[in-house]
DNA sequence: GATAGTTTCATACAAATGTTTGAAATGCAA
DNA sequence: TTGCATTTCAAACATTTGTATGAAACTATC
């Protein structure tokens, strides 16, 4: 292999272009054209279109993954082995919404490709997704050790939220700024951070919660209207 | 207007292959075929494929928004015009979570629509989805007369974090299931609405932390009650 | 500098898909 | 029935899209 200068052109112009338009709009054409190779160059380099978003959603993982395994190793180091809950969720939702949030990352492509990436579910992704179970796991194994004796069930209850906060807050962010017209600050992402390890931590201190009383009974439907939505 | 028939056709053997296979994997043929109708019924009866799917997804939601408003109304009402935060909440995530979730529910077609509209985001979809601002608001402002006082901000936030942690839940059910290897029980859909109510109302604490620090909610492992919060 | 292996290129292919068309069928009112 | 509007139908259209092909250009090794 001479150079790659054919394959990471293809890369890069089609992590920018999947970023600012979505996987659905954006033809192997486009991306061809943006990189100024020619259009057999992708099945030669990346065998598929598939691969190649693969590839694209592989690289940006992994490197969230190491980031989130670094902080945790740090963190546990820290401690004695034992790192605290909060840095433990702090190292798992940290890279992530530092990666897609705040002023400067505006012009990062990586992040606004990983932000598309959890927007719109492609199969490609959807498949590689499936396996970061076993990535999860580390976390689970840490917040394990941290809090002895609590019910797994907790434990992964509140892994899941503190994954949905983040994951939401990245996919919704446009929607939360609309919503409450430009008061939360989606660009302290700082302080999102520190907001979202707050509520995970909260949600991991409610154990045996109490029953509460029955839901109330659905009600009835009348006749649906546009004004309604 | 003689009869609905076909138009009902389509809408019934569209929703039932968008909730099995997805919307990248249908065509109109499949749709069609499932209905027994001929090809050109989809845009003689809807326009476009885009405004089929987009009635599809307008009726559920117009469903989904009025079960939240009879709930948030019936709250209301029952506490005199200023419903507790927590059945505001339940009000909220409540129907959404019935609708997706449960044993019961695996069967329903609606319900398994919906949750592929959350998984896959197509544009139709993503378009009415924009508009729901408005819907949020009256949640919004049932919140502020719950909890007078607090900042608008740690409202919103609120709010943003139980929509989080209700559709995260819808979405990656497969994946928590995995995660927890099953112990996350997730047809007991009373207590997933519990517990995402509990960590919602929680979550509403963390601003007058330094304010009213005696308001803040109690960590440690006993029961959650509401002078606590 | 000839040769073998690699990469690039223009072009074609094949399949899928949403949409349109114009005629036939159907329903309904006068 | 007759006439008019609505609905259905088979067929074709027009693109778009990912992929494959085979020759040409290039590179490196001998």
């Amino acid at each position: 292999m001479a150079s790659d200068h054919t394959r990471s052109a293809i890369l890069a112009a089609a992590e920018r272009l999947y970023a600012d338009r979505g996987f659905g709009d954006v033809t192997l054409r486009d991306i061809v054209a943006e990189a100024n190779v020619n259009l057999a160059a992708v099945n030669y380099h990346f065998g598929s279109k598939d691969e190649l978003i693969a590839e694209l959603f592989v690289t940006r993982s992994i490197q969230t993954n190491r980031e989130r395994l670094n902080e945790l190793r740090a963190a546990e180091d820290a401690g004695g082995g034992r790192a605290a809950i909060e840095d433990i969720m702090r190292a798992l939702v940290g890279p992530t919404l530092r990666g897609c949030l705040g002023p400067d990352r505006e012009g990062s492509t990586a992040a606004r490709f990983m932000i598309r990436a959890s927007i719109e579910s492609v199969p490609p992704i959807r498949r590689i997704k499936n396996r970061e179970v076993d990535h999860l796991r580390k976390f689970a194994a840490a917040m394990r050790r941290a809090m002895p004796g609590r019910d797994d069930t907790e434990l992964y209850w509140g892994l899941h939220f503190a994954l949905a906060m983040a994951h939401h807050t990245i996919r919704e962010k446009e929607r939360l700024l609309r919503l409450s017209e430009g008061k939360c600050d989606l660009d302290d992402v700082r302080a999102i951070i520190d907001r979202v390890v707050t509520v995970s931590v909260m949600a991991l201190t409610i154990g045996d919660m109490p029953s509460k009383p029955a839901a109330r009974p659905v009600l009835v439907h009348g006749r649906l209207t546009r004004q309604d939505l």
